[in-house]
DNA sequence: AAAATAAAGGACAATTTTATCCGAATTATA
DNA sequence: TATAATTCGGATAAAATTGTCCTTTATTTT
């Protein structure tokens, strides 16, 4: 469904946000040691998603990645996922056709298109916020 | 969504079921040329499906890939599917965790497992003899 | 029986994705 | 001002996926 790189980068910004959450700024090193990535390559991530507004970095001692509270609810999944694997999951045709066109669709299109849609409008109404305040009350885990 | 050898499967597939309709048999060639794919990728699709009772293969001269009427019935997307890219999109968690699981579930679990409980039944009940119906009346495409 | 046709299968090549490493830039603190 | 901590960015490496080529096997036709 979604690329190795943006789930990583999801289960990177929900952590930056439960951190921020307690007023605590965060480092690649602890991010990735939290969800269980790979260092290097999530610094990469963490790079894509601070250049593209998601979370917010600051360098030097004392320095690390956040998010502010208010943004908590402002970025959604959907902001994270096309910052990472760009706009494939809303334009690509599931059979792989070079564009998804209802002039000419492919035998999957109906019912391709329905799913398509309710991930679409999933991803689109979910925030940072939502998901964080999940963990934060230990319902839901980053790693195991 | 699919990987493009499963992209590839589903179309030559679709496209098999399609001629087998009208009595013909196809070979590799004339699938790949149909529905604009790489040959000899798509050989070892073909494989793939034939090995896994997808479709039925024919060697020599006249020889070719065909699916029993019956077959077409039979046959769901999700055979197709399972049969190229394994169980990862049912079992697997939306943000990589190693396995999707609801004692202990990723910030996501609840609205991914919906959708993708949706896709699942698209696929079990979709089978090949629909999508290659909507081929034969000119209303969908398998190349452009 | 020989020749020709088509799928099967193995080895290899190219591309993309995932992942690592290291030096440069920035900034707080001693 | 020097040092250390931290992100940034480029180069490179490893692994997975996608794609090609060529030989073998089965089968029909001559
Ligand atoms: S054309 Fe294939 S999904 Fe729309
Ligand atoms: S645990 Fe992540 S989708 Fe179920």
């Amino acid at each position: 469904m979604f690329s190795k790189a943006c789930e990583y980068g999801i289960r990177a910004a929900v952590y930056v946000a439960l951190q921020s959450l307690e007023g605590r700024r965060v480092s690649v090193n602890e991010i990735a040691e939290e969800i269980d990535s790979p260092i290097a390559f999530t610094a990469k991530i963490l790079q894509q998603l601070t250049r593209s507004k998601v979370i917010h970095s600051v360098k030097g001692p004392t320095g690390g990645f956040e998010i502010e509270r208010t943004d908590m609810d402002t970025v959604k999944l959907s902001m994270i996922v096309h910052a990472i694997d760009g706009d494939d999951i809303y334009v690509g045709c599931g059979l792989g056709l070079k564009e998804c066109n209802a002039k000419k669709p492919c035998p999957l299109h109906d019912k391709f298109v329905a799913i398509r849609t309710d991930l679409k409008k999933m991803l689109e109404s979910t925030s940072l916020y939502e998901l964080a305040t999940g963990l934060e009350v230990g319902l839901t885990y980053l790693k195991r």
